[in-house]
DNA sequence: CATATTCATACTAGGCAAGTCGGAATTACG
DNA sequence: CGTAATTCCGACTTGCCTAGTATGAATATG
């Protein structure tokens, strides 16, 4: 049940480039990339070449070369960046839409852990392939808005939370926004 | 985004001890489970063992001796087990409820990957936090009973069904029970 | 040409998943 | 008691995968 550190980079980085987009910026070289988001250098650039070969960013070469977004950010499916860099969805390999395969079990067609899981990997592809990086991008952008603009005791209060709280999830944020 | 083979190997038998059980069965042994389940045996006698360790299960020991179930079926959650064997549920740490971890986020509180993995993972906890192996075992139970009860073309019918179908799941199966 | 940057490949260290081995301890049966 | 069946328990193996690093070629700017 977990995502890579490389799947993780490749996301943090497309936002970040998703940003660097809606900003206006141009292309963005890999070390600054590297050093905003803290991550190593020469493993984002093997990520970024990766996504490059898929198609969801293109480069600039030479000297002030850098990267951008390849692609309009509402047709790239969170998901299928996770797919990408980290394999299937489904927790398990019985359960996955896209790259089934079979297990030992004797009945498969009766087997209770594979229709959990089969619920599983449904509701996480039911936000993942939902929300496109468009989506992420817009939430992040109004909630750094938001809590910049914000009075202090409220950031206070938000700089405060703790321990993965489901209030500061993404749909809360999403639906939240209308009243804030 | 996996299940370990550990994990599932773990719930594939505790589903398969909670079956025993409605059956009053009595205690089975190690080498009937991992020949039923088609596991490797020397693999499941460690992974029974941690179990053990949990609570989760108790053996009789000798001859003629072999494994039970050792709480109430409702009293266990698919999503303990699954954290006992595999840990945390979040995909990543900084999502995790139960075993939060920072990461190299420059600014966690508007990290837009954060929120949605926070989604992703409550999600996953309102799936395998919800169900306890009772449930399991009673759905899996009455689609065995439908199923063999079912006239031949039914069963052909089901028997051909392919890939993962978001109509197996397990919630499907919970409800649908109801008009079957 | 010097410099900055991407492109591309190869390599490594360590961890961990998945499983195996070997034997000690326990119990039932004849 | 002796033997067979079985759990208990730690050590070990094997190989793949993660998370990087190293090195250098190709490309562009000025
Ligand atoms: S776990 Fe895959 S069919 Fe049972
Ligand atoms: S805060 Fe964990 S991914 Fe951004």
């Amino acid at each position: 049940m977990k995502l890579t550190k490389r799947g993780e980079y490749a996301l943090r980085t497309l936002i970040r480039l998703g940003i660097a987009k809606r900003m206006e910026e141009g292309v963005i070289s890999v070390s600054s990339l590297a050093l905003q988001e803290k991550l190593p250098f020469k493993f984002l650039e093997a990520i970024l070449f990766e996504l490059r070969g898929a198609g969801y960013v293109e480069s600039v070469r030479g000297k002030y070369g850098g990267t951008r977004l390849a692609k309009p950010m509402d047709s790239i499916k969170m998901g299928d960046v996770v797919r990408l860099i980290d394999g299937k969805l489904a927790p398990i390999g019985c359960a996955s839409e896209t790259e089934y395969e079979k297990c030992t079990c004797p009945d498969e067609i009766h087997c209770g852990l594979r229709m959990l899981m089969i619920d599983v990997r449904n509701a996480i592809a039911n936000i993942l392939d939902r929300y496109t990086l468009k989506d992420v991008v817009d939430v992040t952008l109004r909630k750094q808005e938001r809590d910049s603009a914000a009075n202090p005791k409220t950031r206070k209060k938000r700089a405060e939370a703790r321990h993965a709280d489901p209030a500061d999830g993404f749909l809360a944020e999403l639906l939240g926004s209308k009243i804030a």
